[in-house]
RNA sequence: GGCCCCAUGGUCAAGCGGUUAAGACAUCGCCCUUUCACGGCGGUAACACGAGUUCAAAUCUCGUUGGGGUCACCA
């Protein structure tokens, strides 16, 4: 069967030990990406056979979070499409795995292990070793146990370990799309435990069977699987399966280079929502950390991502995260967002600075091209509530040419008319102004800067003084101008 | 430390033997403007180093240096 003709399947098989780290939401977004942009398969699988680390609500986590990105299975735990079950405690309780493990010691290329831990570390030397770690290796010391001292053991119930059997001699070779062939000596392959001793399969056969099993195709995973890689080969070659094809990412770093770890405070998907990313940015964020489409364009759909998606353009090297640029990123798509739902989010951070009847909406419309995450709507509009204290040196702008002087002129001859307006609207404030400011003949800020200044109490606000004072409405406009008389004078 | 991998501006990156070495973020300056932002224009800034191969090297080879990954009954 060639490539060509053989239907892409790829898979993301997370273990749900908590939240989704960003480095797996993008494993799980080029699965995606490989197999959509072939018209493939995409499967969830679950791989739980960590019994220690098992969280349970990650499960729900790891949907939710693949929902709002949008990576929709087309298998998985919820939605079988014949390789099922899709959970790997579902599939152990079938006993698989531990059918294809006595296959591999039938054939030689397994073994029972009866090694106790005290056994295995004392193996491993001395940790107080001042450099380094010493060479961690198995010493194959129970597969020269013989088929009665085995069998005696496992009628006595001893625990066990099956663990794969490595030559000690010669290379292995693998290929991977984006690193190449790699060639290890077989001298370095430690003889990797297959089934544990409650039973349950490691990630590192469990993972290989149910490849296989579900006729997965492509499989994508971080750059730190590459040194077991050489092992699962020759698990696939013992076995005679077909070996799927590698995609290994580089790894995703924090701004010192090392892997991006929770202390970063954005390691994961979770911690970016609820920093106020959009979900869409984050994914078009990632899927360019590490791989890069023919062109210049730098914001991508998932649509276009699926269309854009080439596997070899992968780059080889580590990428840091860089938040700065992902807000950048962020603050491009929420300049996009429609109204009502750009509204719809902010909604929830303008009620938490503003209890006063105003209108939201145009509170709303002022932030939005101002922000590049939603938590910076409230420091911005917190003024509106309530004036905040502010010195009367900030009436002095030197472009502007005002000053606390002046200012006060200006609020003085401005009030009566706020008081007498009758059109009370964008366009009355605006007529207002206008007129004051051609009766006098000054330039616009002489006018303006005060009015914002008194109205806002800062330095700096979303907006100018005409939207400002329209919100506000007028009775609050007119106490804003009188405090600031009040002051000045 | 052993093994494996990587190396273009501060960051993401294009580049696959001949380029004035793209573009984006950040940064700086200017314009727009009632502040800020948006938008527009422009600037600073990179092939880690050393040997080869070649008429020609950021691109190929080797070495050095630097960085990362991995060495679990975790994935």
């Amino acid at each position: 069967m060639c490539d060509n003709c053989k239907k892409v399947r790829t898979r993301f098989a997370p273990s749900p030990t908590g939240r989704m780290h960003v480095g797996n939401l993008r494993t799980a977004l080029y699965e995606y990406l490989i197999a959509k942009h072939e018209d493939g398969t995409f499967v969830l699988r679950i791989e739980d056979t960590d019994q220690e680390r098992f969280v349970p609500e990650a499960l729900d986590i790891i949907k939710h979070t693949m929902e709002l990105t949008g990576l929709k299975e087309d298998e998985g735990p919820d939605k079988d499409g014949g390789f099922g079950p899709y959970v790997q405690s579902e599939r152990m309780a079938t006993g698989v795995y531990m059918d294809y493990a006595k296959q591999l010691i039938e054939k030689g290329e397994a073994y029972y292990c009866f090694c106790t831990k005290e056994r295995l570390d004392s193996l491993r030397g001395s940790e107080t070793t001042e450099s380094g770690k010493e060479i961690a290796k198995y010493d194959k010391h129970c597969l020269h146990l013989t088929p009665e001292e085995i069998q005696a053991n496992l009628d006595a119930g001893v625990p066990y370990v099956i663990r794969q059997n490595n030559p000690t001699e010669g290379t292995t070779s693998f290929d991977d799309v984006v690193f190449g062939e790699i060639t290890v000596d077989n001298s370095e392959l430690d003889d990797m435990i297959l089934i544990k001793s409650d039973g349950y399969p490691t990630y590192n056969f469990a993972n290989v069977v149910d490849d296989h099993l579900m006729q997965i195709t492509h499989v994508v995973r971080g750059n730190e699987y590459l040194s077991s890689a050489p092992k699962y080969n020759r698990l696939y070659d013992a076995f005679g399966w077909e070996i799927p094809t590698y995609v290994h990412c580089p790894v995703i770093t924090d701004e010192t280079h090392k892997k991006l770890s929770k202390r970063s405070g954005h390691s994961s998907v979770e911690d970016l929502l609820e920093q106020g990313f959009l979900p869409e940015a984050v994914v078009n964020f990632v899927a360019l950390l590490g791989w890069s489409p023919e062109g210049d364009q730098e914001i991508f759909s998932l649509k276009e991502l699926e269309e854009a998606f080439d596997y070899h353009r992968i780059n080889k090297s580590p990428a840091v995260f860089d938040i700065v640029k992902l807000k950048w990123m962020n603050g491009e798509y929420i300049k996009k967002m429609d109204d009502e739902s750009y509204y719809e989010k902010a909604l929830p951070y303008i009620t938490q600075v503003v209890h006063k009847d105003y209108d939201l909406k145009k509170i709303a419309d002022l932030v939005k091209t101002r922000i590049e995450v939603f938590p910076e709507i409230c420091e911005k509009i917190d003024f509106f509530d309530e004036l905040p204290d502010y010195d009367i040196e900030m009436y002095s702008h030197k472009k502007m040419k005002t000053n606390p002087e002046n200012s006060l002129e200006t609020l003085k001859d401005i009030l009566p008319r706020f008081e007498a307006l009758t059109d009370y609207s964008r366009e009355g404030i605006e007529k207002l102004c206008k007129d004051y400011i051609a009766e006098k003949g000054i330039k616009n800020g002489i006018c303006l800067w005060p009015l914002r200044t008194a109205v806002s109490g800062k330095q700096v606000t979303p907006g100018g003084a005409y939207e400002i004072v329209e919100i506000l409405g007028r009775d609050e406009t007119v106490n804003r101008i009188k405090k600031g008389i009040e002051k000045l004078s």
